[in-house]
DNA sequence: CGGTAGGTCGTTTTT
DNA sequence: CGACCTACCG
């Protein structure tokens, strides 16, 4: 038990306390991980608990898994044994198990937003409704917000105050889209995010058996971020802790900062009502800052009207001032940065990884990019779009979903023509309407094609479903490795992606055989015991990004203030502190979103350790058009005494600097994340001869030169008849290889 | 049916 | 500025 003795006493406290509800308030770099995981060690080692039995409850996975990691550290392999996920990832799995109790079959997909919103957007078109009002976002906001408050659609038409909102928005035909969006879903045997726990709050709901069930199980239930908790995950804990009572808690409600996505703050205010004989501990000993970061922190979050009192205080020097920077435009706001960055690492003998650039917007990146670049200094981007969220990736993934689940409409709209295969967007609709209007399953109407389309487009379905089936035999008879690369080749994406010689479809090809490497990864654990496909579809369904970095690089990083919230480093540059950029113009409407943006300035400042710079720029590109910018009123907050006016500007850039930019490497590292280049040059557009007349193309042959107005001239390299339509392929001198159908393309015979 | 040119749109954050 | 969608042409 000695560990216990390295803990402050409230720390220790809240690793002791382990029976009754606790509301731990964790201020920034207070040690909150730490007690969290020795209060798990302390659970199984000297309480004897069964660690089968607790479940800890994280937002991302990366907290979950360096939380098991250390939990590991301590206390062994025994720490495998919790339950400990993302809400998102714990309660998928129990609907697994639960599925059928639901209606749903335990192998249900998991829409990622990009499925939602492409499925709003084909039934606002269904519903001819106009997609200027009703675009993807706003509807998927809406519903999406629907849900984390436990509104069902049926409640939702029903209720008078949700009609009035909608119709004062011109909104009327909201309920009638979520409506009908829950039953594709339902179609599809699919969930999206937000039902994983609108369901898990049904099933506990209707199921008391299954409640029970879990109830027993979990004996001891912990929340991390508790701050941004939203109502639907609040009851779900609060019902599984109902029997043992033994709920802690773990929340800053300082740094809450995804109200936006329905995170409720009043969840940790109102913990209290909720749990009379609440125990509430604050741990407000800050061991990660300085006294001026922690003071300027301080200063920020006082100018919030909602919060709960604390007082967060510091043992550490007072170290540096803050470097307040100010640039004349976004670029050499980069420019300064990087020099900052490269001067101090001299100075300082620092590491890359010792700096964190954050910024409110992905889109600030490129400036940071472009400077750290030119200076030769090696970074890293967290977060943008992620590996799984790449076309190629994506469309390989909607394979292997629809062959384990074909009536995943989604995934089926994606690789029905893909890669082409003849079967165009009005066959598709056809198919999909087929199965609407005699509500049957889509995979019946693609299986009788013949009984709803007519002879091509039948015909070309039928072979599709054969595929699919040939995919299914094999999925069944082989591991989930297996199962991927032959229905890669076979689907003919692979070689669609291989015959594409520009330098991204390389990439794209790369990324397909990186993800059929992380099956084979999946399938060679020795921890996975199911290596079929339909688990490893799972598996992955809600890992955002795998960025289980090996930390073998030393770079600076990259990321928004949102992602890097729980993490800290010597030294941090939060940038682009201008009006309607932070605080987001889209922020301005309400006291309650600026307090948000304020929280999130609190949150970007406490990551700092050692040295907080904050820079802004007076004019910068946005939309394309250059903007005159103004600085964000959050510097005018900061009480004056803890910054200094930094004079430099990054335009001074010293020989040595110079020096730097000569020869090697971009400083990019990442495989993953390479940005896509620019498409090479296309070759000019043809200027047709004078005498351009297209000729008779009936008896073309092979062999034959001719000449196209647009694409000049070339050779016939063959004919191809395919029902009424012939196509010719034609090598052309300047375009390469083309097919054009012969009934449209004008082409002059030369011989 | 498929490609592409040209228009539109938005750009907050994430499971 | 760039991603994406549509309309149109071959």
């Amino acid at each position: 038990m000695e560990y216990l003795s390295s803990l402050n006493p409230p720390q220790r406290e809240a690793v002791e306390r382990t029976q009754g509800p606790l509301m731990i308030i964790a201020g920034a770099g207070s040690g909150k991980t730490r007690v969290l995981t020795y209060r798990i060690a302390h659970l199984i080692q000297a309480k004897g608990v069964d660690p089968f039995h607790i479940l800890s409850l994280t937002f991302t996975n990366k907290a979950a898994n360096e939380m098991k990691q250390r939990i590991e550290k301590l206390i062994g392999l025994e720490a495998r044994n919790t339950w400990m996920g993302t809400f998102h990832s714990v309660f998928a799995k129990i609907l697994r198990v639960e599925a059928h109790k639901l209606g749903y079959p335990s192998n249900f997909t998991i829409y990622d937003t990009d499925d939602s919103k492409s499925l709003i957007r084909s039934i606002v078109k269904e519903l001819k409704l106009d997609d200027k009002v009703y675009k993807p976002n706003t509807v998927l906001s809406r519903i999406s917000g629907a849900k984390n408050r436990l509104i069902s659609w049926e409640q939702y038409v029903n209720d008078p105050y949700i009609l009035a909102d909608d119709e004062a928005a011109m909104k009327p035909k909201m309920g009638q889209i979520y409506k009908t969006y829950q039953s594709r879903l339902f179609r599809s045997s699919a969930m999206d995010f937000d039902d994983l726990l609108f369901n898990t709050n049904i099933l506990f709901r209707d199921h008391p058996d299954a409640l029970n069930k879990y109830q027993q199980r979990f004996k001891y239930v912990m929340v991390d971020e508790f701050q941004d908790t939203n109502l639907s995950q609040y009851l779900i804990t609060k019902k599984i802790a109902a029997v043992h009572q033994n709920i802690c808690v773990v929340g800053d409600d300082a740094q809450s900062i995804y109200a936006f996505r329905g995170a409720n703050i009043q969840n940790i205010l109102n913990f209290e009502k909720d749990y009379p004989d609440l125990f509430v501990v604050k741990l407000e000993q800050n061991y990660r800052s300085t006294k001026n970061i922690v003071n300027t922190a301080n200063s920020i979050i006082e100018k919030n009207k909602s919060q709960l009192k604390k007082n967060v205080w510091t043992h550490n020097e007072s170290g540096d001032l803050i470097e307040l920077m100010k640039a004349s435009s976004d670029n050499e706001e980069g420019r300064m940065v990087a020099t900052t960055i490269f001067e101090q690492k001299n100075n300082k003998q620092l590491h890359n990884s010792d700096f964190a650039i954050l910024y409110r917007t992905n889109s600030q990146s490129r400036a940071m990019e472009e400077a750290l670049r030119k200076l030769n200094i090696t970074y890293r981007i967290v977060g943008g779009l992620s590996f799984y969220q790449r076309k190629e990736i994506k469309d390989l993934m909607a394979y292997l979903r629809y062959v384990v689940n074909e009536e995943d409409e989604e995934a089926f709209k994606r690789i029905i023509n893909y890669p082409k295969r003849g079967i165009g967007n009005n066959t598709v609709e056809k198919v999909m309407v087929a199965a609407y209007e005699h509500d049957i399953p889509l995979w019946e109407v693609i299986n009788n094609s013949s009984s709803f389309l007519s002879g091509r487009a039948a015909n070309s379905v039928e072979d599709f479903c054969t595929m699919i089936r040939s995919f299914k035999i094999e999925t069944e008879r082989k591991d989930a490795f297996e199962a991927a690369s032959s229905i890669a080749k076979q689907s003919g994406l692979l070689r669609e992606l291989y015959e594409d010689k520009t330098i991204e479809g390389l990439n794209r090809y790369e990324n397909v055989q990186e993800l059929l490497n992380a099956i084979k990864e999946y399938v060679d654990n020795p921890e996975n015991e199911d290596k079929s496909l339909g688990a490893f579809l799972q598996e992955i369904a809600l890992l955002t990004d795998e960025d289980q970095n090996k930390d073998t690089n030393d770079a600076v990083t990259l990321m928004t203030i949102h992602s890097s919230k729980g993490l800290e480093f010597r030294h941090v540059f939060v940038v682009g502190m201008e009006e309607d950029l932070f605080p987001s113009q889209m922020m301005m409407q309400s006291r309650e979103d600026l307090e948000e943006e304020r929280r999130l300035f609190y949150v970007a400042c406490t990551r700092a350790m050692e040295k907080l710079y904050l820079s802004y720029a007076l004019t910068r590109y946005r939309y394309g058009r250059l903007l005159n910018c103004e600085p964000s009123r959050f510097l005018e907050e900061i009480d004056p005494s803890y910054i200094k006016v930094n004079k430099r500007t990054g335009s001074n850039v010293s020989s040595s600097f110079r020096e730097s930019l000569s020869e090697g490497n971009n400083g990019f590292i990442g495989l993953k994340k390479k940005p896509a280049l620019r498409s090479s040059t296309t070759a000019k557009v043809h200027t047709p001869s004078p005498d351009f007349k297209p000729s008779n193309t009936n008896n073309l042959q092979k062999g034959m030169k001719i000449e196209h107005p647009k694409f000049g001239f070339g050779k016939v390299t063959g004919i191809e008849t395919e029902g009424t339509n012939k196509k010719a392929h034609i090598h052309f001198d300047n375009f390469g290889e083309k097919t054009l159908l012969l009934s449209f393309a004008k082409l002059r015979i030369l011989d």
